[in-house]
RNA sequence: GGCGCCAUGGUGUAAUUGGUUAACACGCCGCCCUCUCAAGGCGGAGAGUUCGGGUUCGAUCCCCGAUGGCGCUACCA
């Protein structure tokens, strides 16, 4: 590695459009970022599309989609392969040139039966290598006369190839363990093999930080980038995410692109520092904190924090970072944020502005996900919220309470001024008054305010409403029906 | 099957790189607070570091083996 690479060092995120951004695809991302920004590097994102069947133009939006909503910018593309494949082939033909790959004919039905019987006869399935001994004058004729051929890399004989993970150390592979891969494909496209090389090397990227699972893959690109006569970049690899099952984290584990968070109304604050801290860790020195900005993230950030085994992802501590970050955002930078949910539920704020921000400030520390706003806490922010059953059996079971809470709202009508001290007072003389617990009254009020047997403190609320709201719905718990 | 990698409470991570009763956070349980639910405060259970051998005065840490998990094993990426 030279100089310039650790001063500004060039990384990539490189996800194929087959499927949306999911977890283990986006910490990658973060901690390419996190490395690039960290050391005033440049961040490159890169579309694998060469997969013409399986990929899509709506996962490419998904995946831009994932990547700004995590906030990780990126410096320079989105570069597609599928419009760079003239470079590819050109690498792929001076490999055959420079005697480091050659023409074969063979096709993919005849590949598959071979493997099929050597798997029958309990032989490894690798490539036989028949093409290998192929004369380049015959290649040529064969190639003259329309006979369709890939081009495989020419894997040497003996000896091994290794190289010194950033994260997992010495990596050593038999070359005879590595078969003849393809690098270019019958039809003129690249295999992922000679993509990648072709790329990492055109685009001059020095680390290359990615999922464990490329670590057999990358022997076959170290092979490729000693024929050419290039450096290596560094390798860098990621243990990767599992399930609580421990299997690799998929769709039967529930939601796997990042968009799904979102939609549960996480905070991309919180999944990010969250996605961190799996799988990476900034060291004795801040063990004992957890809560890290971005700023914080991209300070600390270095290779060397990079765990060598697999996270499983644990929802529970996403949420409680959600629930962190929702508390200690400012009212006016969660709005917003709101505001998206609201929409989504189709629900209106018919509140001033100042209402809102204070009615968000009294309920942002019990909220474990923003969608809390669109729902069990709208009646804070409009007139149109409903009572939740339960909390109606709960606390307002008693059938002689909704008269009691009516002509509560007639006291509460008729002080001159009403403060949270004053309504708790007035409140509790009445409760004595008419010889119930207060807390009978007090838990009938939240319903009959919020229809919610859950709130903040029952006359912070009340003065967050203001008079006329607690009044008017006090009264009309009397007439359930009209609640809307 | 072959090859590679990994292994600290249920989960994520620490442990001055061989030196105390293995620490912190999430989760769980209990208590306090109290008008509900969170939060907060206090306390608790839960690992002797997958197992078995070594090396050493001493191993979470080094070595060997076993076991388990994961990854790769395509003209997918």
């Amino acid at each position: 590695m030279s100089d310039s690479a650790l001063s500004s060092p060039r990384v990539r995120f490189a996800p194929s459009p087959t499927g949306y951004l999911h977890v283990g695809g986006a910490r990658t991302a973060l901690f390419n970022w996190l490395f690039a920004r960290h050391l005033g590097g440049t961040f490159i994102l890169r579309i694998e599309d060469t997969d013409f069947e399986r990929s899509s133009e709506e996962m490419v939006q998904g995946i831009l989609d994932g990547m700004s909503w995590l906030g990780l910018s990126w410096d320079e593309g989105p570069f597609f392969q599928s419009q760079r494949l003239s470079l590819y082939r050109r690498m792929a033909e001076q490999l055959v040139a420079s005697g480091h790959a050659y023409y074969c004919f063979c096709t993919k039905e005849e590949l598959e039966q071979r493997r099929a019987q050597a798997a029958a006869v309990g032989r490894p399935p690798m490539y036989d290598r028949r093409c290998r001994q192929l004369v380049p004058a015959e290649s040529q004729m064969r190639r003259a006369a329309g006979e369709a051929s890939a081009i495989r890399f020419r894997v040497p004989d003996g000896g091994s190839t290794s190289w010194d993970d950033a994260v997992f150390g010495r990596v050593e592979f038999a070359n005879a363990e590595i078969e003849d891969f393809v690098l270019l494909r019958s039809d003129g496209v690249p295999t992922y093999h000679l993509s990648v090389v072709a790329d990492d090397l055109d685009m001059r990227l020095t680390h290359i930080i990615r999922g464990a699972d490329h670590i057999s893959n990358t022997p076959k690109q170290i092979l490729q980038y000693r024929a050419l006569g290039a450096p290596l970049p560094v390798f860098a690899h990621v243990p990767l995410i599992l399930g609580p099952d421990k299997t690799r984290l998929s769709k039967r584990h529930g939601a796997t692109s990042v968009m799904a968070y979102k939609e549960m109304g996480i905070v991309p604050e919180a999944f990010r520092n969250f996605l961190a801290l799996l799988g990476w860790s900034p060291g004795p020195a801040h063990k004992d904190r957890e809560i890290f900005s971005s700023e914080d993230l991209i300070q600390m950030f270095a290779l060397d924090g990079i765990s060598k085994s697999n996270a499983v992802f644990d929802n529970d501590k996403l949420a409680w970072f959600n629930t962190e970050y929702i508390r200690a955002y400012d009212s006016a930078k969660l709005l917003p944020l709101i505001e998206t949910e609201w929409r989504a539920a189709g629900f209106q704020a018919t509140r001033s502005p100042q209402e809102i921000l204070a009615a968000i400030d009294l309920l942002k520390p019990r909220a474990r996900s923003l969608k809390d706003f669109a729902g069990p806490f709208r009646a804070y922010f409009g007139d149109c919220f409903e009572f939740d059953p339960a909390a109606v059996a709960k606390f307002l079971a008693d059938p002689a309470l909704p008269a009691l809470l009516c002509e509560l709202g007639t006291r509460y009508a008729a002080v001159p001024e009403f403060t949270e001290s004053g309504a708790e007072e007035i409140l509790r003389a009445f409760a004595a008054e008419k010889g119930i617990k207060a807390g009978a009254l007090i838990n009938g009020s939240r319903v009959a305010l919020t229809g919610q047997a859950v709130a903040p403190s029952l006359f912070a609320v009340m003065v967050t409403l203001g008079r006329d709201r607690v009044v008017q719905r006090l009264a009309t718990v009397a007439h359930p029906q009209s609640s809307g």
